[in-house]
DNA sequence: TCACCCTATATCTGAATTGATATAGTTTTC
DNA sequence: GAAAACTATATCAATTCAGATATAGGGTGA
């Protein structure tokens, strides 16, 4: 729905090629927004053909050649047009949270051991965010919400872990099924 | 990628209808993971196939026809496959940090007026997911894990808010374009 | 020189997901 | 008693997304 806003966002304070639209993409907004080229390039096609974006190829003097991509007075405008539209909560579909809130089909110690071992997955991808070299001005800004976000998981995944009772004691008995 | 999981999950404890999945699934796992319909019984057919649900046609005694799924033992050992598997970190696909992530290109005011829109968009999605009736065991406990997150979020964005100097002066001047 | 990796483009398949629509009986409300 | 809302099933089209593959030149190291 938005990954053309994403690149037009981009591409907002200079040109550049889909290869490293997306390297940016991996590298810069990162967890807030993921896509392989398999989606660049189609939504680089559909932002030219809308007008948002110009398309110069560049000679391929020394290696391949290279398609570069410069937004337009038209994609600023739609850039902001999308801005001002009012954000959905954040989602967050996350698979760790859901297999905590199916826990109950698991033995205890099992139930530990996953609990450990999702607040070490999220502790280790905290720290190769950390590493990166932190992007520039609000992109780095929003990636410290993310990261933000993520210690907060953190911190609560560990709680959870270290309530024994939680853990320890399996929720008492089994729900009751909803009748209708 | 795992919605039958996710199904599976909500079978565990008693059959169920499609329809009561789709509720259930809206209103207790709700902002973990969210399925339409159209998604739900599609599922269904294949964890049929796949042997991990047995389904029972209850006659049209009084309204249509229902059919019951029931969890088959070959699902509960799935079940605890899936869980048991690593789970990846949370990527938080978010479309209010990302927007964050472009407010250069909006002019100041424009800029303060999104933080505080999405801070309350954020506050009132809170305030829906604890007045609608908590579900029970781990199921209310992973609930409360993704409200925390969502509170994280939220002082975040009002901290930033907050602090004029990010909000007020614009980034040191246009990012360096990435040469190579 | 050969193998391998990086840059750079792009397509194809298949699965996941969304949103709209269809059908039909039941219950509730005015 | 008619209209509206709810229960319950299901399909369709369109889009998004992930993963694999194809092509091709350049640079690096054994």
């Amino acid at each position: 729905m938005s990954l053309p806003h994403v690149l037009l966002g981009l591409l907002w304070s200079s040109p550049s090629t889909g290869y490293d639209l997306a390297r940016s993409l991996e590298e810069d907004v990162a967890p807030l927004w993921r896509a392989e080229m398999s989606q660049i390039y189609p939504a680089l096609a559909r932002l030219r053909r809308a007008g948002f974006v110009l398309l110069r190829v560049l000679g391929p003097r020394r290696g391949p050649r290279r398609n570069l991509y410069r937004i337009t007075a038209t994609g600023r405008r739609e850039l902001k047009r999308w801005l001002a539209e009012p954000a959905a909560p954040p989602s967050s579909k996350d698979e760790g949270l859901t297999k905590i809130a199916f826990l109950e089909a698991l033995p205890l110690p099992e139930r530990r051991a996953l609990l450990a071992r999702y607040e070490r997955t999220i502790a280790e991808e905290i720290r190769r965010l950390r590493e990166t070299a932190p992007p520039h001005g609000f992109l780095r800004e929003a990636r410290r919400g993310a990261i933000d976000r993520m210690e907060a998981t953190r911190r609560w995944v560990r709680g959870l872990a270290g309530e024994s009772p939680a853990v320890a004691a399996p929720p008492a008995a089994a729900a009751p099924p909803k009748k209708r």
